[in-house]
DNA sequence: GTTCCGCATGAATCGATAG
DNA sequence: ACTATCGATTCATGCGGAA
């Protein structure tokens, strides 16, 4: 079995429109921020936001299933003591298109950004809006369980200081990276608050958000087989997981830089018999990060 | 010196009249939550949530000094599937109203308890939404500085843990061993993200938030001798933690239940003398302050 | 093979300076 | 007065080299 990976180079609010009805079970993207990336994208005026971003939006209405969930990531920035309220005017604009607003899930990136400032402290967390087009959507709750409990408690009790530091993220929300080690152990529900750290030093890729964080939303909302459509793929996060996770994906990117990256990333890997055993471990990182 | 504690049953919109311009520091509050409660406060529907509080909001932003803060602790439920949008749509009418929105802390509630519904996890964080007059306010930054991840694990993992108990203690006592040449390098401005516990198993009251909420931004946004209000004083939280901080606080209550047991916990000295109608006139702040 | 230490690096924000 | 650019500030993280 293989996951299909198509990539799109341009406008959003163009190639969705090739992009057929009720045929994506899963949008997560993180567009531009408002007056962000701005060597890149241009960037957009806060004031300008949401008229630039509603038309997409309205496509991506169009394009998902009515059990499908879209996940959009996205942070207002502070400018001259104050914040922005395009994101806030976002939701109260998309929902007269016909958007429910679900859920909103707290990222708590651990690793902000530091700085000191006189009026405010560093910016620690993003949204992550869940937007749904109907009230009864497809929700795999199972497969982002967390160990929890008298087992995880006790474990953690004979660690070093070190050490609890380090688990504190498996704890929290199941975002640790040798979770193997906990399955079947006692098993919670996450909730709404995702712990992990921005991937910084990373040589061999950076982007926006870690892989953890797609991959997540992906295992809830998303089964093997199904489609997730990343509007603004940038390095490809969204394709890559997906990929891995043997979903299929649909990735537009508008900088031919990015796209032709993408592109040289995951085709390869297209045509690649999929072991389902071999994923999350530490030593395939390095296997599946060179490009041949 | 005494932090002297002002407590009134009435409407929190009447009442907030009769406390002068200008003459607070920091207004902390959780008010009741649209549609919840019910049976206290007789529940006020979403859609009417915004109209009801904008009376009192304008209040606020009356009494409040220009270097004051107001944090509001909010979080909208979901209805029927779908997130209620009055919370943002009171941002929106507050800065129409003259406040600046200048930060949106999350509290992070570790210890809420478990559940799930097919539709979504465990609501495990609240908004802190600061609001204030101006740009320039007063911000305590060092009073909430927290050991840095460094300290953490450089310094602690060597110590016992009689060395780490009785070194915390030198840090309030100022005995032993001049720590303080260290800390300063190994303390660290904390995020717009609070990680706090709920007390869930206290007494009889049930208070809507950990006493470290309320402590935390007493701490950030005054200092002692300060003036803080809680319009929807409940159980008296806020109160009572300003008063054992040493700050002079104003508490309102609709409820006389709940006034009747905040007034019997907060000591009676500090509760003497509020004279309702002198209000405008002379300066009543300096007055009732020094009282023994 | 471990552990430890040094170092570069972020969806940041403000205030000052320049046009 | 308003916008554009730049320097200063700051810390968790992961990598690579050293002990």
């Amino acid at each position: 079995m293989v996951a299909q990976t198509e990539l799109h180079l341009g406008d959003a609010k163009d190639v969705l429109k090739n992009i057929p009805d009720n045929s994506v079970d899963l949008i997560f993207t993180s567009p531009p921020y408002a007056d962000q990336r701005k060597k890149s994208y241009g960037g957009i005026n806060p004031d300008q936001y949401v008229e630039w971003f509603l038309p997409i939006s309205e496509q991506l209405l169009r394009v998902l299933k009515t059990t499908g969930t879209f996940v959009l990531n996205i942070k207002e920035k502070a400018a001259n003591g104050e914040r922005s309220i395009y994101v806030i005017e976002l939701i109260l604009e998309m929902r007269k298109q016909g958007w429910i607003w679900t859920e909103e899930f707290i990222w708590h990136k651990k690793n902000s950004y530091p700085g000191k400032w006189p009026n405010r402290f560093r910016d620690a967390w993003e949204r992550l809006i869940q937007f749904n087009k109907n009230k009864k959507f497809h929700m795999y709750q199972e497969a982002v369980m967390v160990p929890t409990g008298s087992w995880a408690r006790g474990r953690l009790k004979n660690l070093s200081e070190t050490d609890k530091i380090r688990d504190e993220s498996k704890v929290g929300s199941g975002f640790g990276k040798n979770i193997s080690n906990w399955v079947n152990r006692e098993m919670a529900y996450p909730t709404n608050v995702l712990h992990l750290s921005t991937e910084c030093a990373n040589k061999n890729h950076s982007a926006a958000f870690p892989e953890s964080l797609p991959e997540w939303f992906i295992k809830l909302f998303t089964k093997k087989g199904d489609t997730v459509l990343d509007p603004f793929m940038g390095s490809g996060t969204t394709n890559l997981v997906a990929q891995r996770m043997m979903r299929n994906s649909i990735g537009i990117e508008i900088i031919p830089e990015y796209y032709k990256i993408v592109k040289k990333k995951l085709n390869p890997v297209q045509t690649y018999l999929f072991e389902p055993n071999n994923k999350y471990g530490k030593n395939n990182k390095k296997k599946r990060l060179p490009i041949r």
